[in-house]
DNA sequence: CAGCACAGTGAATCGGCGA
DNA sequence: CTCGCCGATTCACTGTGCT
């Protein structure tokens, strides 16, 4: 049932018992292979459970090209109890296996996480912090009726509420977050291009592989090199990958033999850092960027105020929504400086302007001074 | 033990029930004030629901200064299944008041917002998103044990899952983000300074008032004007100073005899926003269908005239029943437009284009320019 | 080779109306 | 109910191929 051993760097951790199978991929059933298991083994856990998503048929984007999504056995559930009796099976036979001080991160989005994380309180899982990853580059929703899906959220759990000494490695975080301490809002890219594994046919091989990035500031946060990780839902093996490369060990379950041979492969080819250069993630930081709606939220201009061209041939208002009025017509201040123009584009961050002082600032002053108050509130 | 009707300038629902006390805080049990309101009378929930906060102790800053934590009566439930069954009650009570295409929105902390989302699917509610709260100035962990909370989440959820027509303002929310579509992450600051209600102690007046911009995204997003929107924790007002303020009517229920006292206050000195800053336009969704043979019968365009695509590779001719040909194939300008370019489905109106003056325009302008007639003719 | 245009794609509970 | 048709709807990024 087991894969070979990979080859690995890591240190052994001194008091793991002989039968936990170190940065093995345990093929089969999650639960049986959990009960395999020694109890309080393990020093954290990730896992990435079916999200039990209900797309009701296909859905095309507005080129009419079709949208390839999850579609697959293993997510498909008959009822919310179902889906809660499978949540409660595998969390209790993973608390089991989890040290007294190991913590656990579930991920999931709206469709299941608050089942999740209901049912893992009710097993006495004590929540440490829920954590949003936010999606830098999410698929759209191409039909307009909601709001772009563009998080996903993380609980993090420690073993009971007497667990206080579990493992967090604070000053490591905010050293690598320019000396601020690390917030429950993370941002990363979702995992395409390069890192993104693809079959002979081109087509991906996971339908959710994860970044490597995420999981690497999960381990960070709260593992030491030599430690193990255990995820039970290995998938295409990111875990184990950001284990490996950042000197950790990991044990994965998963029962789809093309998804851990997938898994196994990957993580072969993964080299560990260098022990100096573990100990810290970079941070991005990218200029933010301010919609107009923000400057009208913030107060620095009002509803119902003016905006002119530069010459005052034109006369819009300002919309608490943000969008802008000019005669019959809402919309953009973009699209409406084009309209005014009777061109196809316009900035509009430089086609209108404010009074101040009886004289005309374009609005993008404004901007300027939001994203100023956007990085003191950052920073 | 209803509160004086405050003045206001929003114009009356047409359907609303003479029985709905618009524009009150309703003083007494959430429970019990629900039941006396019809019946699908409301277009929208706002539900910032006690908070099952779990402080075991007094919690104090580096520099040993108290932190003024939400520890009051309220907010103790002994234990989850309690806090459940508060949960279902007023989550009922609340579903049995809204209309058919209202939506509600329940905010929390990973205290509690894992239990309310369970419970409220249970119930049979609809989730359409989860929406993060970012704060832009949050309480840092004192401890370092923790990552900074740094969001709220809160949960957008229809009656049920066949209530497709729930209402959502997406063209209008476009507009005010540099036309570029909502995500489910918002940035706002935390509630401070002038915004913030204080007693004349100096004290804030509420544990957890919410920044009016956050209740103003909402009521933007799901509700229009002249809607009513009920919030059973009326708290500090925030709904109520945001509604009056956007133009639309709210039904507000608070325990507290001090909170509603405060909240009717702040809410009077709100001045309602001039019509232009807050008025909705015609979508193209909204606006009334107009068949192509209309535009034919108009003699907008003739019979035997020609239609091509932007790169004119296809050319169509106009028939007088408002089909069009394309070679020995007779069809829609949809089906013709489809079949054209071998895709499954196709917006003729965007698709097929006209010469006008040397130019080619899209029939897409016809249509408007009806539209513009029908509009004449019926005023 | 640089630069640009265009195609492809990602955990997604993604209509309304009349017959 | 279902069926059929109208007609509305996308952001950030990567990879490829042409000029």
């Amino acid at each position: 049932m087991r894969t070979e051993t990979g080859a690995f760097s890591a240190p052994l951790p001194a008091d793991c018992s002989p039968a936990l199978p170190l940065n093995e991929i345990l093929i089969g059933d999650c639960l049986e292979q959990l009960a395999r298991l020694p109890a309080a083994s393990v020093d954290a856990v990730f896992a990435d459970p079916p999200y039990n998503l209900q797309l009701e048929s296909t859905l095309s984007r507005p080129d009419q090209s079709l949208v390839d999504a999850v579609n697959d056995d293993w997510d498909k559930f008959d009822s919310f109890s179902h889906y809660d009796s499978f949540s409660r099976s595998w969390l209790k036979a993973v608390r089991r296996v989890m040290k007294p001080e190991a913590t656990l991160f579930v991920i999931g989005s709206y469709h299941n996480i608050f089942r999740v994380g209901s049912t893992l309180q009710d097993e006495g899982f004590w929540i440490l912090n829920d954590i949003v990853w936010r999606k830098a580059n999410p698929m759209p929703n191409f039909r307009g009726r909601r709001f772009t899906n563009a998080h996903e959220t993380l609980i993090w759990a420690a073993k009971d509420s007497a667990a206080k000494n579990y493992r967090f490695n604070y000053e490591l975080l905010k050293a690598g977050n320019e000396d601020c301490q690390l917030r429950s809002d993370w941002l990363f890219p979702i995992c395409t291009g390069a890192e993104r594994l693809k079959g002979s046919d081109g087509r991906k091989t996971h339908p959710t592989q994860k970044p490597e990035a995420l999981l690497a500031r999960i381990l960070i946060a709260a593992t030491n090199p030599g430690d193990v990780v255990l995820d039970p839902f290995f998938g295409s093996g990111t875990t184990g990958a950001a284990a490996k490369r950042l000197g950790r060990h990991f044990v994965g379950i998963e029962r789809d033999k093309t998804y851990a041979a997938a898994a196994r492969a990957r993580i072969d080819a993964v080299e560990t850092l260098p022990e100096a250069a573990i100990a810290l993630t970079p941070s991005k930081r990218t200029e933010p960027r301010v919609a107009f709606s923000a400057i009208v939220e913030a107060g620095l201009i009002a509803p119902g105020d003016s905006l002119v061209d530069d010459k005052q041939r034109h006369r819009a208002t300002v919309r608490a929504d943000g969008a802008i009025t000019l005669g019959p017509v809402v919309g953009s201040i973009h699209k409406i400086g084009a309209l005014a123009q009777g061109l196809p584009a316009c900035n509009g961050w430089t086609y209108w302007h404010f009074a101040q002082g009886g004289k005309l600032q374009p609005i993008d002053a404004l901007r300027t001074v939001a994203r100023g108050k956007l990085r003191e509130a950052e920073a």
